[in-house]
DNA sequence: ATGAAAGCGCTAACAG
DNA sequence: CTGTTAGCGCTTTCAT
């Protein structure tokens, strides 16, 4: 029969505190206290206890504590695309960094459209979460804002908005580093290419760096190419334009700086498909350094991200927020890129 | 002032139930009833509460009705490697479909050592998660299996356990898919590589297959390769060897089937830098098909696995567990595999 | 040093 | 159709 297994396992509901308390023989309270760790417990009853648990395999309820003390340890961490190498390395180092403080990470990835991110924030909020990681906000809206309105602490970890705290790496000197690595080796006509569905705030600093330095390196034009890979296609200020032009003919562009590494590769790519040589005919900068760029066959020039440095500090951050160590006005924390030089990028060729 | 922050916030905490309640004039269970959409509620006062919590911004406390509910909806998710693109992939599809049946995911990253995995596992139980489902589990010690026993389902995602139930694509089969291609366009001499480090029940069935590929073909001999890359140097049998040598001489080895695809770009990487010519002089099959391997640079044959497909029935089984619609002992799904053949594999050179 | 009692916010009978 | 009531498992005063 069947319900021999259930007779075997005896229907047994997990062990409660109260459980544990008659089997030792003390209060509820005093199995607290042991379980707390608290101090005021004699020797001989704190092992009595200790016993009990072992015997009963005694797990507190989390949910139980939590819903009394008022205040949860979950931190939930809104992921715009996990499967990108950045964010789930991005993910990872959170997590760990997380657990190193006690704090349990809620993931909740978003196929980075705004609906499905404010549905993923409305449950992390149901769950009480202690404070909220946003690693790349897609959505602009302030619906978003609304309802996390003074809810929990958020960070936002690469990724800018005023209403919280901002960890994130400098991205307008990441832009401003890639584009002056291709002027110094001679690129003239130099573009940034963006993936218009990913656009964000990042982006736009990126963008913003490239062309103070081509600026100020007195070049131009300013060109920002809108390409959703693999078309052929892309456009240029919304004139839609065949992609392979733009690197052909006696004004073509030398130099491609990508807003991130994903798009990067995909360009290098595209080259590959259309006979473009790089970095002979074409030199790529991306930006991330995701694990992909260092491969051999890849090799791709871009600005590394100081991924557990963000984590650290992201973390350290919400932390202080949550156990009110600090409160105040939103504050931004700015680190450090550096350039990370490959195959993918060298002087133009004369032709 | 600093206090002027909190007036101005009213230092309200979340509204409960009552709050509404009170707010329209009704009774607690009339509000829940609202909320969880049970007829029997008047058109009017539902439109009445709603009006309430809308103003009051209510939203229910999950922690307190699992409390009462004696069953959460969370779903824990124990990851071996979430910086691993596979099983990124897979987090992501699983987060999803998770989702689709109203369950939220808790993920728990796991350096892939059993310390922290057995940690994970502790914390999610102390969440009383309805379930479990690991990606890859690396633990075969059975502590796991004891601080688990008969508290929740369990289910396996591409990894073998015999206390749970078992979603996982064929393994065998795909190795001897990829062993017979290799075969097929002329290998003679083909070993076996895998990365000691991150062996589990998977590697020792893709293992089995190539090797049942390789006797019935009457070819030999069976040879595993051990590499932790980039090192030079490797081992077979517990014997160390120069890696390079495997691939020299007379005798060499002419084509290598990889665990997986992680393994298999290394070795590629490997073979570029020693001027190992893919496939000319060495062809790689990987297992996974992760996107770069899709990548024109990487190029890698491999097998792929249907990731969506695997997430759907891995949720769908524990779904049906927690839900009661089956009970009984572990099931195991094999779904099939397929051969992605791309350039890292050719009929070996004559020379 | 230990115990008793009052909830945390919610659901689920059961009355009215 | 709506209200009353009794907990879920735990922490936290406050007594003892």
């Amino acid at each position: 029969m069947e319900t021999e297994r259930d007779s075997r396992t005896t229907v047994r509901r997990q062990p409660t505190i109260f459980d544990v308390a008659s089997n030792a023989g003390v209060s509820k309270s005093t199995v607290s206290n042991v379980v707390r760790g608290l101090p005021g417990v004699s020797a001989a009853t704190r092992l009595r206890v200790q016993g009990a648990i072992l015997e009963l395999g005694y797990r507190p309820n989390v949910l139980a504590r939590q819903l009394v003390q008022q205040r949860t340890s979950t931190l939930g961490v809104v992921v715009g695309d996990i499967a990108n190498p950045f964010f789930a390395e991005m993910a990872k180092s959170v997590e760990r960094r997380a657990a190193a403080r006690g704090y349990t990470a809620m993931f909740c990835n978003t196929g980075g459209d705004s609906e499905s991110e404010l549905a993923g924030v409305e449950t992390l909020l149901q769950h009480r979460v202690a404070g909220i990681v946003f690693l790349r906000l897609s959505c602009r809206s302030n619906t978003m804002q609304q309802a996390l309105a003074h809810q929990v602490p958020v960070v936002f970890v690469s990724c800018t908005a005023d209403w919280g705290d901002i960890v994130s790496v400098d991205d307008v000197k990441g832009g401003e580093l890639a584009t002056e690595h291709l002027i110094e080796i001679g690129h003239r006509r130099i573009a940034y290419l963006s993936i218009p569905e990913e656009q964000d705030q990042s982006d736009l600093s990126r963008f913003a760096g490239y062309k103070q330095a081509l600026l100020r390196a007195g070049l131009g034009p300013v060109t920002c190419i809108g390409w959703s890979p693999p078309a052929d296609h892309a456009s240029i200020d919304g004139k839609k334009i065949d992609l392979l032009d733009i690197f052909s003919g006696p004004d073509r562009v030398t130099a491609v700086f990508a807003s991130y590494d994903g798009a990067a590769i995909a360009l290098q790519e595209f080259a590959d498909r259309m006979n473009v040589r790089v970095p002979e005919d074409l030199s790529i900068v991306g930006f991330d350094d995701v694990p992909t760029a260092g491969m051999a066959r890849i090799a791709l020039t871009t600005i590394a991200q100081p991924r557990e440095e963000l984590a650290e500090l992201a973390i350290a951050a919400i932390a202080d927020r949550i156990e009110q160590r600090f409160s105040g006005p939103p504050r931004t924390q700015l680190v450090g890129v550096s350039l990370v030089t490959r195959r993918s990028t060298a002087p133009p060729s004369s032709a």
